[in-house]
DNA sequence: ACCCTCGTAGTCAAACTTGACTAGTAGGTC
DNA sequence: GACCTACTAGTCAAGTTTGACTACGAGGGT
């Protein structure tokens, strides 16, 4: 499962109602270009494939303030509010391997109470741990880890990769519990998209931090 | 880029002449169900695609040896044999952030001479240096690092992977250079594919690793 | 003889992703 | 006043990925 639903959702949710175009804004303020596969036809397409599923409400707009096309703005339906909820539990709780999936979860965390955030982080750091013993005992050969060659080598880059996610998960949890950020139904939420007309502090122009693909 | 395409053409390369079928056993075998999207369509169709490309060449063959339909065989071209080392150099030397394009170079890098292994390990050291002091630098908001709120975790997530990222590769780096394994030119070849009949010893039947997505 | 399962080899439709393209308005400038 | 660029908002075809499905034969049990 990729992150671009999860964004998406989280993304018109903020707004409370979000044309594709701001959708995409948004996505570009938090860097997820960086991170995720959020391209400008993966969020068009996301937003009609969860309009047709009955997770948002789309609505027809006039041609729009400023110049250009007729937009659609849409509105997370309660359907929509409970699959965003379930995917951002799942999110932060399943070890994927992907981290773009947790990227976007963990700036949506906030919206879930603090004990719960820390919950599901616990769960993702057992998780961790349960497929490390997997893997490690699974891919030991008998004749010893030499007999491998250098294939070991890729297990020795999941296995590390593995703990130092561990590692950062441990460090959130410390942080959360420490009593840092704003957790939901603990005052004024934390803002994170941009209003109507404002411009993206982090917008190009700025060196790209290079793609080196 | 995802992996695929390296993965399947070092497959058929190994074997110098393969079906897809034995190509699907060959990741299995390698684990790379686990670590990449080698599902059966994306192999079946990589193949097609590369095929109809000019980097493979297709031979249609009798119907089996023992039952099933009839397979088609596959051989690398010139034309893919170039492509095959353009992929694998660019895995190794760029950071892309997903590591499934990584692990399939790491499983063919003993094609490449030690030197050029070593040179491109070190080009990726240096890539993910660049990369982290250009995000870094750009998430930096002139108002202190707690404007960002919790947001800033995603930024301290990704530096925190590229930073396991480059430890894991400089260890590598020091055990290539310490000697281990045996590249190109230097011997007889880690042999890692099965051979026709071949039962794979990691095969299914023991716990899965746990896909908790 | 019949059924059931397993292994072999692959196809296919539906969904998703990508990158290039369209189309309209505003604003500057020569 | 004609042209050029930038921004707004989105579409589209081509390529890729997914997961379920097909079809065939061998072997074993009853």
């Amino acid at each position: 499962m990729s992150a671009i639903r999860l964004l998406v959702l989280g993304a018109v949710r903020m707004h409370g109602r979000a044309h594709g175009y701001q959708v995409r804004n948004d996505l570009e303020y938090w860097g997820a270009h960086e991170w995720s596969n959020a391209k400008p036809g993966s969020i068009y397409h996301a937003l009609k494939q969860m309009a047709k599923q009955g997770l948002l409400l789309a609505h027809e707009t006039a041609p729009s303030t400023a110049g250009g096309p007729p937009r659609t703005e849409y509105e997370v339906t309660d359907e929509g509010l409970d699959e965003y909820r379930a995917l951002l539990r799942d999110a932060i709780r399943s070890y994927d391997r992907n981290m773009d999936v947790l990227s976007a979860a963990v700036g949506f965390i906030v919206d879930l109470p603090r004990e719960e955030a820390v919950a599901l982080l616990k769960e993702r750091i057992e998780g961790i741990r349960e497929w490390r013993e997997a893997v490690t005992e699974y891919y030991t050969p008998e004749e010893g880890p030499e007999s491998l060659g250098h294939i070991g080598e890729i297990m020795n880059l999941w296995v590390h990769s593995a703990d130092s996610g561990a590692e950062w998960t441990r460090g959130l949890i410390a942080r959360i519990e420490g009593g840092a950020y704003t957790f939901a139904g603990e005052g004024d939420p934390f803002v994170g998209v941009l209003a109507e007309g404002e411009e993206n502090p982090y917008a190009t122009g700025v060196p790209d931090p290079g793609d080196n693909e």
